[in-house]
DNA sequence: ATAGACGTTGACGTTTGCGTTAACGTTGAT
DNA sequence: ATCAACGTTAACGCAAACGTCAACGTCTAT
């Protein structure tokens, strides 16, 4: 085998981690550093590895930052909100005070209702721009077939605008 | 008159402009550093008067940046490429070469292809975010209504996942 | 047991995108 | 002419998000 070193599960070392995040290595230790990511587990020698839900996370974290513009330090936050759930499915039925969990539970609720405003709000601004540029291109190619050897079309001359 | 100074036509002077764009003054000083914006009017003392265009060009900038995460230099390269049409209204007549003007029509078609390319990309992933976390904001309402005294409304344990 | 690929932890460096301050000029109202 | 509000350039500062060594340990195939 040539790249691949060996199948240790589905869990990946760094490496083939990052390639198939399309992050870097530093970039995944930084997350780690950040608290972004949970540490992950280690082999005997230190070496990380990451499991699939590492990778589902890093993926989150490339989301919020990519599609929604977030910094590290407020989808940190978010991932935090969201970690309710794990905190809540793991002690469920714990003593751990119900009235904490509610709360909890709400603040990731608002998290989550601000996301997907936030993800309407730019959906129905990149619709906008989208026709704009829609509409741009059009005038574009009616210049461009205007100058390829042609006999005044219909109404050709330069629009203005 | 208490805030405003007073009208120079449709110009703004930096104060109000950077308050309507919801920049600072820094920052669209910056942007002419970094020509994103070319360098604006002035009065005769030496104070910037933002067009009407100028402050369209800002806005555009802003949605490159915001919406579609671009960097500044990036967008700078964007919008040089969009000039193309400036540059072709001017001269449209004039005697500079029909060639080179095709040229920079097709690179600013390219760029527009891209950037409606983007868009969707973008829109795509963000539907289907938008649709993950709608599941989870109704798993939450779940769990909270299943908190507040109830009766068991229906299928009500905690659903694992 | 050795080599080559891969990983580890510092630590310092770099780029981007502005913020902030200083020292000074302009404008417009009074 | 004076004053406050507004603007100008130049320079330094800074946080975020990594990049890039260096010095060293590990893994595994041979």
């Amino acid at each position: 085998m040539a790249a691949e070193t060996q199948l240790h599960e589905p869990y990946l070392q760094i490496g083939e981690a990052a390639d198939r995040a399309r992050r870097t290595q530093r970039t995944l230790r930084y997350y780690e550093e950040k608290g972004l990511l949970r540490p992950p587990s280690r082999m005997d020698g230190g070496f990380r590895l990451y499991s699939p839900e590492d990778m589902e996370r890093i993926e989150r974290i490339k989301e919020l930052q990519e599609l929604l513009g977030f910094s590290l330090a407020e989808i940190k936050e978010m991932l935090e909100a969201e970690d309710v759930r794990l905190q809540i499915r793991a002690e469920w039925r714990s003593d751990a005070d119900a009235a904490e969990k509610a709360v909890n539970l709400r603040r990731a609720r608002e998290v989550t209702l601000q996301q997907i405003a936030l993800i309407d709000q730019k959906m129905a601004k990149m619709a906008e721009m989208r026709d704009e540029l829609a509409a741009r291109l059009a005038k574009y190619d009616g210049w461009l077939l205007q100058r390829t050897g042609d006999g005044e079309p219909a109404g050709a001359a330069p629009v203005t605008n």
